[in-house]
RNA sequence: CGGGGCGUAGCUCAGCCCGGUUAGAGCGCCUGGUUCGGGACCAGGAGGUCGGAGGUUCAAAUCCUCUCGCCCCGACCA
C-alpha cells in the first residue's frame, strides 16, 4: 500500500488519554481511534494486525477439528433467562431498550441452543464449535485502551462431548492449540492453573502475559513454571522455631506505637516475633486474624479457611469488639474466634497488642495462652519467596489474561436441556467445555512486550506489512522511478509492502517507519542508487546493509525467512 | 459506585488563582518557493459557540451551580 493514499494517521505526540505503552503506540501508529470509553475503531493498519491474529487462531482451531460459526450479537433475552445469567451478569449485560434483546457478552447459551435437539446421539460427538465475534460487556471501568473494553473481539469455542474423559481430550486439544497460537504470535506467556474444584471436578487454565497493565496479580517461578494467581499462591518461607523456654506474659507500655515497624523499633525486636492482629467480620461475628510481622492477609484464603464471606471490621467496630483501636489489638483477652497464619503455629515468646490503647504484651505462648486457635495458610506471597514446587524463587507481578480454557461440565446442557442418547439409549446431558481468547489483547500484549523508545517492533507473524519501503526525496525522478519499480515488483512477487512515497523529509519518514515498526525497511536514496544499491534495515536489531538492486528479491526472501 | 485529575485550534499545552481590547504558543494543515540519509527552512494563510446549560456581573475561558465527557486509583470482573 502506498502511504500517500492510505489512512495511517500517525501522531508525533503522546495522546493525553493514553497511559500504557500499547495504548499509546496503537494510537500513535494510527492503528485505532477511540469512539467512546472502552469502544475503539480499528483503522486500516490496526485491522490488518487483527486479521493476522484471527488467521493464526483460525488455523490452529481448524487443526484441532474446530468448525467456525458466525453467531448473532443480538440475543433474545429469554435464552439468557434459561440459565439464570441475566441475573448473574447483572449490570455487565447490555440490554436493548426497545425490544427484549441483550447484547451477547459470551455465547455459551447460543451454542447450547444450537446443539440441543440436534446433537442428539453419542454418534454426533465430539464437536468443537468456535467463532470470532464481537462481545459486549458494560464494564464499569474500561481501561488501558483496547485491553479492557466494553466491546471487544473474542475467539470463543465450545466443546460437546459424551463423557468427562472425552471432555479432557477436547480440553487438552485446546490447551495445545492455545500454546501454539500464542507462540506463533510471538508472545512470552505462561499458564496459570486455576482449578478450584468448586464445580466438581472441573478445571480451568488461564493463559497470561506479564504486564504492568495487568489486572491480575500472579506468582510465577521462572525455573519450574509454577504459576498461580496471588489469591491462591503459596510459597516456602522460614520462620523462627518455638523457643525451648516460654517467658511469662507481661504488659509493656508502648505510647504511640501502632505499626509493626514502630513496635520493632521501640522494643528493638525483629518483626518475626510479632503477631499482627486484624479483625474481620463474618456472619456478624468478629474473627481475630493473626499474621507474623508485616505479612498481609490474603482475604481469599481467609474466606476459604473460615468457610464464609468476610469483611474487614470498621474502625469504630474495633473499639467495641476489643476495647482498643487498630495497632493495639491482640489475642490475649480476645473473646471470639481466633485464626492464625501457619507461620505462627505453636510459637512462643511473641509480641502482640494488649487490647488496650498504647499497650502491648510480650511473652505470649500460643499453646499456653491462646485457646481454641485455628491455623491456616493466610499469607499473601511476595516476590523473592521460595517456590512451593522447586528450589527457586517466586516472582510476583501483574499480568493480563489472554485466554481461558474451562471445563464447563453440564451446567448449560442441564439448564437448557441439551441431552443426548448414549449407547444404551439412556439420556444424558452433553458435557461441555468453553475456551476464549481476547483478540485485541493478543495485539496489545504483543506491543507491550515488543516496543522500544522509537515505536513498535513487529515480528513477521503479526506485522501489518513485512517491508517498509522508503523513497528518499521522491521528487528526484530516478529515486521515484526505482522506488515505484521496487514496490510493483515486490508486491507482484507476493511481498507485503508498505510504500512511503510521500513527499516528506527523510528524517520524518525514518521516524514514522521506526514508529510503525515493520520488520524490514528498504531505503531508496540518490547516493546509493548511483552504485545500484539500496539500504536494508532490520527494525529489531537496527542492523543496516546495502543490497544490490538485482539481488533485492532474493535477499529480502532470505531475510524474511531468517526473521521470526 | 467512592476518591482524585482533566476538558481552550486536528494534537500537545499556556492563559483561569487575582474577571476587563481582537483568546495564545509549538506541532500539524493549506498556498508559493527553497531543501532532501534521521521528525528541514522562508513567506503568506485557514482553523475556536474556551465541553454544555444556567447564574453572578457593566463585563466571564476566568467566579458560582448543575450537567456531560475523558483519564487515573479503588470497588467490581461470567
Amino acid at each position: 500500500m502506498r502511504l500517500s493514499k492510505t489512512f495511517v494517521p500517525t501522531l508525533k505526540e503522546i495522546p493525553n488519554d493514553a497511559v500504557v505503552p500499547s495504548h499509546i503506540l496503537m494510537l500513535r501508529t494510527g492503528m485505532v481511534r477511540m469512539l467512546s470509553a472502552g469502544i475503539y475503531s480499528f483503522l486500516p493498519l490496526g485491522y490488518r494486525v487483527i486479521k493476522k491474529v484471527c488467521e493464526i487462531v483460525r488455523q490452529e482451531m481448524d487443526a484441532i477439528g474446530g468448525q467456525e460459526f458466525h453467531l448473532p450479537a443480538l440475543n433474545p433475552k429469554e435464552i439468557w433467562e434459561e440459565t439464570g445469567r441475566v441475573e448473574a451478569f447483572g449490570d455487565i449485560l447490555f440490554h436493548v431498550k426497545n425490544r427484549d434483546y441483550v447484547l451477547a457478552p459470551t455465547h455459551e447459551e447460543i451454542m447450547t441452543f444450537h446443539a440441543r435437539n440436534v446433537v442428539k446421539s453419542y454418534k454426533d460427538m465430539p464437536q468443537i464449535w468456535y467463532q470470532i465475534q464481537t462481545k459486549f460487556r458494560n464494564e464499569p471501568r474500561p481501561r488501558s485502551g483496547v485491553i479492557r473494553g466494553r466491546q471487544f473481539l473474542m475467539k470463543d469455542s465450545y466443546s460437546f462431548d459424551v463423557s468427562w474423559e472425552d471432555l479432557d481430550k477436547s480440553y487438552m486439544l485446546h490447551d495445545e492449540a492455545y500454546r501454539r497460537i500464542f507462540t506463533r504470535c510471538g508472545l512470552k506467556f505462561f499458564v496459570v492453573g486455576a482449578s478450584s474444584g468448586a464445580m466438581g471436578g472441573t478445571g480451568s487454565e488461564e493463559f497470561m502475559v506479564k504486564s504492568e497493565a495487568g489486572e491480575d496479580t500472579v506468582a510465577y517461578c521462572e525455573s519450574c513454571g509454577y504459576a498461580a494467581n496471588v489469591e491462591v499462591a503459596t510459597s516456602k518461607v522460614s520462620s523462627p522455631e518455638r523457643e525451648t523456654e516460654s517467658k511469662q506474659v507481661y504488659e509493656i507500655h508502648t505510647p504511640n506505637v501502632k505499626s509493626i515497624d514502630e513496635l520493632c523499633e521501640f522494643l528493638k525486636i525483629d518483626e518475626s516475633v510479632c503477631a499482627k492482629s486484624r479483625i474481620y467480620i463474618s456472619n456478624n461475628q468478629p474473627i481475630l486474624v493473626l499474621m507474623q510481622g508485616n505479612d498481609e492477609v490474603n482475604e481469599t484464603k481467609l474466606e476459604k479457611a473460615v468457610g464464609s464471606t468476610i469483611r474487614p471490621a470498621h474502625p469504630d467496630e474495633l473499639k467495641e469488639i476489643t476495647g482498643a483501636d487498630a495497632g493495639s489489638i491482640g489475642p490475649i483477652g480476645f473473646n471470639g474466634r481466633i485464626i492464625s497464619d501457619l507461620r505462627l503455629k505453636d510459637r512462643n515468646n511473641l509480641f502482640s497488642g494488649a487490647n488496650k490503647n498504647d499497650y502491648h504484651i510480650g511473652g505470649i505462648d500460643f499453646q499456653r495462652d491462646v485457646k481454641n486457635i485455628d491455623y491456616a495458610d493466610l499469607r499473601v506471597v511476595q516476590s523473592g519467596e521460595g517456590c512451593p514446587k522447586c528450589d527457586s524463587k517466586l516472582e510476583v507481578f501483574p499480568a493480563i489474561e489472554l485466554g481461558h480454557i474451562f471445563k464447563l461440565g453440564t451446567k448449560y446442557s442441564e439448564s437448557m436441556k441439551a441431552y443426548f442418547l448414549d449407547e444404551n439409549g439412556k439420556e444424558n446431558p452433553i458435557i461441555m467445555g468453553s475456551y476464549g481468547i481476547g483478540i485485541e489483547r493478543v495485539v496489545a500484549c504483543y506491543i507491550e512486550q515488543n516496543h522500544d523508545t522509537k515505536g513498535i517492533v513487529w515480528n513477521k507473524a503479526l506485522a501489518p506489512f513485512h517491508i517498509h519501503l522508503i523513497s528518499i526525496n521522491p521528487k528526484n525522478e530516478k529515486v521515484k522511478n526505482v522506488s515505484d519499480e521496487i514496490y510493483d515488483s515486490l508486491t507482484k512477487s507476493g511481498f507485503e509492502v508498505l510504500y512511503d512515497d510521500r513527499d516528506a523529509s527523510p528524517g520524518f519518514k525514518f521516524n514514522d517507519a521506526d514508529l510503525l515498526g515493520m520488520p524490514i525497511q528498504v531505503i531508496v536514496g540518490e547516493k546509493k542508487l548511483k552504485d545500484n544499491l539500496v539500504e536494508c534495515k532490520i527494525r529489531k536489531s537496527d542492523e543496516r546493509f546495502d543490497v544490490e538492486l538485482n539481488n533485492l528479491h532474493s535477499k529480502l526472501k532470505e531475510l524474511l525467512d531468517s526473521l521470526e
